[in-house]
RNA sequence: CGAGUCGGCCGGGCGGCCGCGUCGGCAGCCCACGGGCUGCCGCCGAGGAAAGUCCGGACUCCGCAGGGCAGGGUGGUUGUCAACGGCAACCCGGGGCGACCCGCGGGACAGUGCCACAGAGAACAGACCGCCCCGCGCAUCCAGCGCGGGGUAAGGGUGAAACGGUGGUGUAAGAGACCACCAGCACCCCGGGUGACCGGGGUGGCUCGGUAAACCCCACCCGGAGCAAGGUCAAGAGGCCGCACGGCGCGAGCCGGGCGGCUGCGCAGGCGUUCGAGGGCGGCCCGUCCGAGCCUGCGGGUAGACCGCAAGAGUCUGCCGGCGACGGCAGGCCGAGAUGGAUGGUCGCCGAACGGACCGCCGCGAGGCGCCCGGGAACAGGAUCCGGCUUACAGGCCGACUCGUCCG
């Protein structure tokens, strides 16, 4: 579970992660980083995440089990993100029987390649 | 030691004999070769509520031209869950010294309705007693008494509730009429919190009842029916209609089987066939489509086999995240499947609560311990499957916490 001040609750919040962040593809799942232009102080604005599990991954028992599998997967990576930075990650049908282990490593290759794009100029 | 609060668990055990259900094996008998019957052996075989059927889902079928209107449910916040009216934490209000408990906990300046009895008066309140002023009369030393007119919500009394509370100013007596503090209401600002909300400050007018498990308004959610769902295979007997075919006949037609559709039977009554019964489109209206049968009562029937049908939102252990409900990861485990509805009976041993005279020990004593005897288990049982809620229950065990007292 991820604490309350770390959760994207908003309908804008996602969009604008979505629409105008980083997009990186990968398998099981989809990454998209939004990072603001000005650094923020890291403790006023820790980064944020949230999940999009639509209805193509499955039946409502087997989104739900995607969503906290990668709830869990998101809570220890959250720090190696920047401050004041909004994190959706979409997953795809593909997740539906993937094991946490195999989303993870999606999980993590989505999120350095994400990094090194819009990290290269911080 | 006493009094209490909260939570969890168990709910007879072992063995013998007789018996029951599914499945498997073996043997015998029957056979229309699909199988059936009987006997023996073996495995497995009800619950914490299997219950009430009150919610929520899975699953299955039906529906998914259009427009409008109804209907049902939920009700602090944030979470959790497949979902919920469940659960958790927190907030607010109330109760308790406390652990903790209780709350169908949105809105009563959108509107409408209802507030019994008592009481003078009960929702743009209300002068019964009382208090005060004026006039008249009586009395007249004073106090006063009666009648009439007026003022007054401070006091009495009624009530669940009487239009803010306390103190003062004021006045003929009084009144937020005015003032201070307090309570409450509305609005604004600052700070904290994801949020319900909390803390602080200011302004205003002086106060403006309850009931929404009354209608209603607001926000959010909701297609219908249910495992007798539904599917496959048999049986499709009888009746009616249509289509093509074969045979017979000069012909109208008759006979025969085939295919498709509808229909369970008899009697009685009612409505109806373009002046449209009835049905489909979740309910109603409009609309639209199909359209010749439909409805009611009485009588008498019928309801084969298999699948669905059991390994899934399952459960246990460990680690991890979370205050928690719960979740992630790894490993282990797995339970009946009836349909005439199977778990029962009996015997032996053990057996808690509880009851009891003698005896023994301890104690001044009430009594305690031991021995012995008696005593012997509540509520209740699957029927598609799960998650809850609620209700029933002889009794027992364990844990955490609170208050009081005593000792150290």
């Amino acid at each position: 579970m991820l604490p309350a001040g770390s959760r994207l609750t908003r309908r804008d919040e996602f969009t604008s992660a979505v629409r105008r962040g980083r997009r990186v593809g990968r398998p099981r799942l989809v990454v998209h980083l939004l990072v603001p232009a000005a650094a923020p102080d890291p403790v006023d604005a820790p980064p944020r995440a949230g999940l999009v599990v639509s209805r193509a991954v499955g039946g409502s028992v087997v989104r739900h089990r995607v969503a906290r599998r990668l709830r869990h997967l998101l809570g220890p990576r959250l720090a190696a993100l920047p401050a004041g930075s909004r994190l959706v990650v979409r997953a795809l049908p593909a997740a539906a029987d993937a094991p946490s282990s195999v989303l993870g490593d999606d999980l993590d290759s989505g999120l350095r390649a994400v990094l090194r794009r819009t990290g290269g100029r911080s």
